[in-house]
DNA sequence: ACCCAGGAAATTC
DNA sequence: GAATTTCATGGG
């Protein structure tokens, strides 16, 4: 059954700390504490067993085993990276709270919605909003193990085309009016998300502005999450609590590259470590 | 009733 | 330009 197997030879990765840490919003448990997930159009199940990463294919097989291999950024090695962020105790103290975080890559249009929907809200609430995106307006792609029929994100075209009214039973609230400004700017310029992957960090961030609903985290998250820029450090009002307390004099040196990556720890650690 | 949630836009100072 | 207000919704 399963398509695909990496051997991940000590890699640190835990399903449930990187598919659930608030950075992806469609994974969901299954009862073997395997995750099904819908990524690029695919229905996936993903699970760990004797130290390798498998993905199995529920109903067919799209994707190429390199394409899973960048979205779970097998590329990076995160040995290193937590070797580095022992140069500073209090980051090592994020770090050993949930080791097992990664940082995924996504697909660019799909987390810009999301964190869209992401502000000023919570993540159980964004689950449930973006999942009902899916549902309404995302082409059906398969059943999960436990038995729940799963969409594909909708196109940029698919949500230019709808109304308020369309989005209204989503209760996502004022939210409605940002996902379909910031979907017409895309469905009208087929272009202009090829132009803003290709861009350097700094102009796309730019770029990312300019559009309704999305302002410096948000930003920040898709450069982070769905443009794979490991230096954006996105701040929400966890990471600013954590960083008053723990980093009062800024992020260590030692993650200055990769910012991002340890704000995942950080942002983990001070949510959950209350 | 009040406050908070992976904030940002609109308004006012 | 910087500070403040408003925005819709659900949960604690």
């Amino acid at each position: 059954m399963s398509a695909f197997e990496f051997d991940l030879r000590g890699e640190p990765i835990a399903l449930a700390e990187t598919l659930d840490c608030g950075q992806a919003f469609r994974w969901r448990a299954m009862d073997d504490g395997s995750y099904s997930g819908v990524v690029d159009g695919e229905l996936v199940a993903v699970s760990l067993r004797n130290c390798a990463l498998q993905i199995a294919h529920t109903a067919g097989k799209r994707h190429c085993e390199s394409f899973w291999r960048n979205y779970f950024v097998l590329d990076v090695d995160y040995k290193a990276l937590h070797k580095k962020y022992a140069k500073d105790a209090t980051l090592a103290e994020c770090v050993k709270f949930a080791p097992g975080i990664r940082v995924l890559r996504q697909e660019f249009f799909e987390t810009l919605i999301s964190f869209i929907v992401s502000q000023n809200n919570n993540i159980k609430r964004i689950k449930k909003i973006v999942e009902g995106l899916c549902d309404s307006f995302g082409p059906e792609v398969g059943t999960d193990a436990s038995g729940v029929v799963r969409h594909a994100f909708p196109t940029c075209e698919t949500l230019a085309a709808l109304t308020p009214d369309d989005l209204a039973p989503l209760k996502a609230g004022y939210r409605v009016d940002f996902i379909l400004r910031t979907s017409r700017a895309f469905a009208d310029d087929s272009s202009l998300a090829d132009r803003i992957r290709a861009m350097d960090t700094a102009n796309a961030r730019r770029e990312l502005l300019a559009l309704h609903g999305v302002g410096p985290k948000v930003a920040d998250c898709v450069l982070l999450f769905g443009l794979s820029r490991f230096e954006s450090f996105p701040v929400d009002v966890w990471v600013r609590r954590a960083m008053a307390q723990l980093f009062p004099a800024g992020l260590p040196a030692c993650a200055a590259d990769t910012a991002g990556i340890a704000q995942q720890y950080i942002f983990n650690y001070a949510r959950l470590n209350a």
